[in-house]
DNA sequence: CCCGGAACCTGAAGGC
DNA sequence: TGCCTTCAGGTTCCGG
């Protein structure tokens, strides 16, 4: 599932197919995939627009437009852009199309949970996520008070995009082995020193999984069609059952939030207080 | 405000 | 072999 890093490739990759470009038509196979205006008015806002380029915010991508508007796509599970030739014939999840000058965008979504915006300020779909996790906002301290206070456990706060943008399941979960924090530690039990690690680790994990180009534990494709190598070095994430890379304890799979959530029973323990 | 659970979706995997 | 159940998790919505 596309996190940071994952939407960080999928932006990096996808620049110099679409940069400059003049979008020449938009087809929608699932109108539920378009969050806003109404598919049709979409469709015929975007035709004729150029894009001028392309940013990342959490784990949305946005295309600027040169009329000063943003589309905004959410891949959410299951989700890639896929660059294609204009003359490939869609497959049964592509949900819909933009073809540009030559070629053409595929958002293929089998679970049909991703979507797309098109805004005049992309602040109205943004606008509430927390700051970038590896942006100079960042900083342990602003971290120290996120989680002040809050009785949740630590793993879903981590995953909370008005907290932090961008980090989800497999990167919480790699953070907390890294920082020796058990996931369903309140976010108050921490110390000022546990935080410190735990932002290092938070920072660690994104970097490395960007340099790996996104982890394609089950659904992440990058517009080429191309896996991403950044599972290969997870450590706990997914792999219940193997043992710790650091002291040989199987990994252990629990749920936190309904989601499944791996940890090190050894080197995460839970602290009683 | 804070917390936790259901709903949205469908392919893949596991049980019998 | 084939049917059935369960699992996967980002986000939004709702109830306590």
């Amino acid at each position: 599932m596309p996190e940071l890093p994952e939407v960080e490739t999928i932006k990096n990759e996808l620049v110099p197919y679409v940069r400059g470009k003049r979008i020449t038509d938009v087809a929608v196979y699932w109108s539920r995939t378009i969050s806003r205006p109404p598919a049709e008015e979409l469709c015929a806002r975007l035709t004729g627009q150029e894009i001028k380029g392309l940013a990342r915010r959490g784990k949305y991508l946005i295309f600027r437009l040169g009329n000063g508007e943003s589309l905004i796509i959410h891949l959410r599970m299951t989700g890639a852009l896929l660059v294609k030739p204009a003359s490939d014939e869609p497959d049964q999840y592509v949900r819909a199309v933009i073809r540009l000058d030559g070629l053409a965008l595929h958002f293929r979504d089998p679970r049909k949970f991703g979507k797309m915006w098109l805004v005049d300020d992309e602040n109205e779909v943004v606008g509430s996520l927390g700051p970038e996790p590896l942006g100079k906002g960042f900083t342990p301290e602003v971290l120290a008070q996120l989680l002040a206070h809050r009785t949740a456990p630590v793993k879903a706060l981590l995953c909370d995009q008005s907290l932090i943008a961008g980090v989800g399941n497999m990167y919480a979960d790699e953070a907390l082995f890294r920082a020796g924090i058990h996931p369903m530690r309140s976010g108050k039990s921490l110390s000022a020193e546990e935080i410190k690690w735990l932002h290092h680790a938070i920072q660690e994990v994104l970097r490395r999984g960007i340099r790996n180009k996104g982890a394609s534990v089950t659904n992440y494709f990058r517009p080429d069609g191309a896996k991403g190598d950044a599972h290969k070095e997870f450590r706990v994430a997914h792999r219940g059952g193997e043992p710790c890379p650091v002291c040989g304890t199987p990994i252990e799979r629990t749920v936190v939030r309904q989601r499944g959530t791996y940890f090190c029973p050894r080197c995460q323990p839970a602290i009683k207080l």
